[in-house]
DNA sequence: GAGCACTGC
């Protein structure tokens, strides 16, 4: 087993060595739950005990002295003593609490992972027994709902050394659970309740007899109306296959392995099987066109598998997204009888879930760009499935020209890129003509309507759209969704539906509505996949998530307002922007797909038929073509492909983002002068990250603060989601993220107060809630740090804590940073050093009132104007000592405070 | 004094 880093490290073991009764190792993670099963029955029965803490971590045990230490000095007086003393019971009690959550997610986590393998008994008896303790706690501590002080929900994801995904995971996957196990254990009782209270609601309100009334009174609704023309259907395909599926009768007597199997042969690909394996037989690479639900991603890696392309070596399915990898493992370890991580297995960032028997592996296709550097060839690998090729994530681009070229040397490899319908031919062209295999899918039809006329406001549009579905159609009918570009603009659709139904009270039938969009947190998420009460109606307000990354059943209307936001980038001034664009051909289709999944559906555009033939573009812009391709640049000179500007990319991107990109890398010596990659490029393409960051740890070298460096990376790399500001507490919030800013330390230097601060809390949740701080942005700058330090070693570098000099980190920052350097200028806006252009600093850094001289930013952002993010003060000396190949002192000095003399040109050189 | 689609390593 692969074990990426320590945090990960247990999770990962104790779900695989369960199996295996012998080897000291197993031995030593039972002892473990042992002493942890102990200790929690200790903090039941002693709740306001002190001195019940783990013991096995040496940090904790360090901050045990200090408590005691601290404890004995306030002996002398007595009113601060008892006030320690009731924090330490509040630290207590909010520990049970997280061990608590610990527990439920360990519990989840075994029943979806394992379920349908049969345990032994000792692996029963645990589980049994987890399952008491939870009960038994979560029982007590609800006596204890003290709800004061502000708090944001609990999330599924509140589990300490994970990322939030398996509870995401589990939620979006419920359908692949046990309902007997369900009943045993229900997270979602709560969900549940509030459902019955909802369904109760319902039913007094909507009897039958409010049917007459709803409809009379109909004019009410609406003041004005959208007329749509309907002018399309997308034909469902093998529809009746469904039904068929669906006879209970027959599977009644079977075990849940055979049932399995018969299942298996129910799905459309099937029929195709023997076909199939013939044509990836006589060709080396094959596209396949496979419609969702044809079943490929579970069954063609089995077929091979039973035809015998397993003993030649392992096959990699890989797949856009972590959730995705995770569920099909899952899901095709139970079709297989094996316990997942064995013969079947996953591998994602953090979470490297294979072994040495892995012959079936599911992975992110980032992740096999990463084993491409440890393994050119893919030697290890006899057959390659790209899956979900047409999204043409940054990804799967990469792989394509990469897997072409590995193809050529290796014939014995095979490769296997699964598409949808409308990209089919371009992926044959570029892979020198391969033959394309159709497998039919299993959709309902789908009704498309386009507007008559276009509308100018379609965030109106939307609304009434949806009114007008509501209350047209019979409740009950299927649900509504509805694609709008981010966060305020779904905001403001709820507020808006809420005004316009409030007045309606029970003229109409109830209406749910549900946001959804990535920063929403996460059990609020959950509320989308709840069933709908009967009598009422869901609609979903939804950003682009729900156009791929997750699926929401009963869904029938979609309204598509065609726009969504996208990134853009600027190659020439390295300007980033997310801009509202009008969507493509294969967005809206992908969109109106999303109605006709559990039964017929229908698709209302709000533009015209002639705007979709004539002004939507057939695809998308392909990621490669609109980001700053650095670190892309990196890893390819790190894979010994140094003809940038000739290699085969599918869609080449912009030959001036190339060169910006090897610019940028011979700037921070990664490249040499002929473009060859460096020693120091060599350490730096270690890192997952952007080549700038990467240099900054390995600079941080030379500064001897590798420790605090690395927590800043870790930071940076997750954006801008760490500070919560919720509308109603933007002056809490703000003041809350003022503190970190204490002492005018600049951004780069608070995210690293951030960081430690939470760290000496021992990751306490309670403290983010406190600090406006988002935790699962959190958890993931912890679980990005941890990679990065177990990466510190491969690249030879000592962790090493330098926190009291922030001058030096603030150095080993300019290291990577230099490049991005901005001068004041006298009307307070600033102006970037190389490449001059007028930038300001975003109000959000605890700079932008201070307005230092010089600076460096973290990245240069286009909203209402340019401005630096994440920005910290700097002597422009260091600029010439840190990149005198870079700056020259006449770049540096001071134009504002001396007059230059006549003749010496521009203080900025290019 | 602003405003952040979505992934992924």
């Amino acid at each position: 087993m692969v074990v990426k880093n320590g945090g990960q490290e247990r999770r990962v073991r104790s779900r695989t060595s369960q199996d295996e009764d012998d080897g000291s190792e197993s031995d030593e993670e039972r002892m473990r739950d042992q002493r942890e099963k102990e200790e929690l029955e200790r903090h039941i029965r002693e709740r306001d005990a002190a001195g019940t803490r783990k013991m096995t971590d040496q940090k904790l045990t360090k901050k045990e002295e200090e408590e005691a230490i601290r404890r004995s000095n306030a002996l002398e007086n007595d009113g601060l003593d008892t006030l320690r003393k009731m924090s330490r019971q509040e630290y207590l009690k909010k520990r049970e609490q997280k061990k608590l959550e610990e527990l439920r997610d360990d519990i989840e986590d075994e029943q979806y992972l394992f379920e349908g393998v049969k345990l032994t008994e000792a692996e029963y008896r645990e589980l049994r027994y987890k399952k008491e303790i939870y009960e038994l706690v979560k029982k007590r501590t609800e006596e204890f709902d003290n709800a004061n002080e502000y708090r944001m929900p609990d999330a599924y994801d509140d589990q300490e050394g994970g990322v939030n995904q398996e509870k995401r995971f589990a939620v979006a996957v419920q359908r692949y659970r046990d309902p007997a196990a369900e009943e045993k254990m229900n997270p979602f009782a709560e969900q549940e309740a509030w459902e019955e209270h909802q369904i109760g609601k319902a039913t007094l309100k909507f009897g039958s007899k409010d049917k007459k009334q709803k409809h009379d009174n109909y004019e009410f609704v609406f003041e004005d109306q959208i007329e749509f023309i309907k002018a399309a259907v997308m034909d469902g395909v093998n529809v009746e296959q469904e039904s068929s599926k669906q006879s209970p009768e027959a599977s009644l007597a079977k075990t849940a392995f055979e049932k399995l199997q018969s299942d298996r042969k129910t799905l459309p690909i099937y029929s195709y099987r023997e076909e199939l394996l013939k044509a990836i037989n006589e060709h080396q690479v094959l596209v396949i066109v496979g419609e969702t639900g044809s079943g490929k991603t579970t069954q063609i890696p089995q077929y091979l598998h039973e035809a015998g392309y397993t003993e030649r070596g392992k096959i990699g399915c890989t797949q856009p997204r972590r959730v995705a990898a995770m569920s099909v493992a899952a899901r095709v370890s139970q079709e297989m009888g094996v316990k997942l991580g064995h013969e079947v297995g996953y591998s994602i960032r953090f979470e490297d879930c294979t072994s040495e028997k892995t012959i079936l592996k599911y992975m992110t296709d980032g992740m096999l760009l990463r084993e491409f550097l440890g393994e050119p060839d893919l030697a290890s690998y006899s057959v390659v499935m790209v899956d979900e090729a047409h999204e043409r994530t940054l990804s799967t681009d990469i792989l394509f020209g990469l897997v072409k070229d590995i193809a050529r040397f290796r014939p014995d490899l095979k490769l296997l890129i699964s598409s949808a319908t409308l990209d089919a031919e371009k992926f044959s062209d570029y892979f020198d003509s391969a033959p394309i295999f159709k497998i039919p899918g299993r959709r309902f039809p789908v009704e498309i309507h386009y507007t008559k006329a276009p509308e100018a406001d379609y965030l109106d549009a939307a609304i009434v759209t949806a009114l007008q579905i509501h209350v047209t159609q019979p409740p009950g009918d299927g649900d509504i969704l509805v694609f709008l570009t981010g966060q305020e603009e779904i905001e403001t659709a709820e507020e808006t539906l809420k005004h316009r139904t409030r007045g309606l009270g029970t003229k109409i039938a109830e209406l749910l509505i549900c946001p959804i969009y990535a920063n929403l947190p996460t059990e609020l998420q959950a509320k989308i996949f709840e069933p709908t009460p009967e009598g009422a109606r869901k609609v979903v307000l939804a950003t682009n998530i729900a156009e791929t990354s997750l699926t929401i059943d009963g869904i029938k209307y979609v309204i598509d307002p065609g726009f969504s936001k996208m990134k853009s980038y600027n190659p020439r001034t390295g300007m980033e922007s997310l801009l509202v664009t009008p969507i493509s051909k294969a967005s809206a289709n992908q969109r109106a797909g999303r109605s006709g999944r559990t039964g017929p559906g229908k698709c209302f555009r709000l533009y015209t038929a002639y705007n979709y033939y004539n002004d939507l573009d057939d695809n998308t812009v392909p990621e490669i073509q609109r980001t700053n391709l650095a670190h892309v640049v990196l890893a390819l000179k790190s894979l010994g492909i140094n003809d940038l500007l000739n290699f085969d990319f599918m869609d080449p991107p912009p030959s001036e983002a190339l060169l910006k990109a090897l610019e940028l890398l011979y700037a921070l010596s990664a490249l040499n002068k002929h473009g060859e990659l460096t020693k120091v490029g060599r350490r730096m393409a270690e890192f997952p990250l952007d080549p700038m960051l990467s240099k900054m740890i390995v600079a941080s070298d030379k500064y001897q603060c590798s420790d605090e460096v690395i927590s800043i990376a870790a930071m940076l790399s997750i954006g801008n989601s760490i500070f919560y500001r919720p509308k109603d507490k933007q002056v809490h919030a703000d003041n809350a993220r003022l503190n970190f800013h204490m002492g005018n330390v600049g951004d780069h230097i608070a995210l690293l107060k951030v960081y430690s601060s939470w760290k000496e809390t021992n990751f306490s949740t309670q403290w983010c809630y406190e600090n406006y701080i988002q935790v699962r942005s959190m958890k993931r700058a912890r679980d990005i740090r941890d990679q990065l330090e177990g990466l510190l070693e491969r690249v030879e570098i000592e962790l090493t804590s330098n926190a009291n000099d922030l001058d030096v980190i603030k150095k080993a920052i300019t290291s990577g940073f230099f490049p991005h350097s901005a001068k004041l200028q006298k009307n307070g806006s600033y102006r970037t050093v190389k490449h001059p252009q007028t930038v300001h600093i975003h109000p959000s850094s605890g700079l932008a009132q201070l307005l230092p001289r010089w600076v460096i930013y973290h990245e240069l952002v286009l909203t209402t104007k340019e401005y630096m993010r994440q920005v910290t003060e700097l002597k422009p000396e260091w600029l010439v000592e840190i990149a005198p190949h870079y700056y020259q002192l006449k770049d540096v000095e001071d134009l504002a405070s001396k007059k230059m003399p006549r003749g010496e040109g521009r203080a900025v050189k290019d």
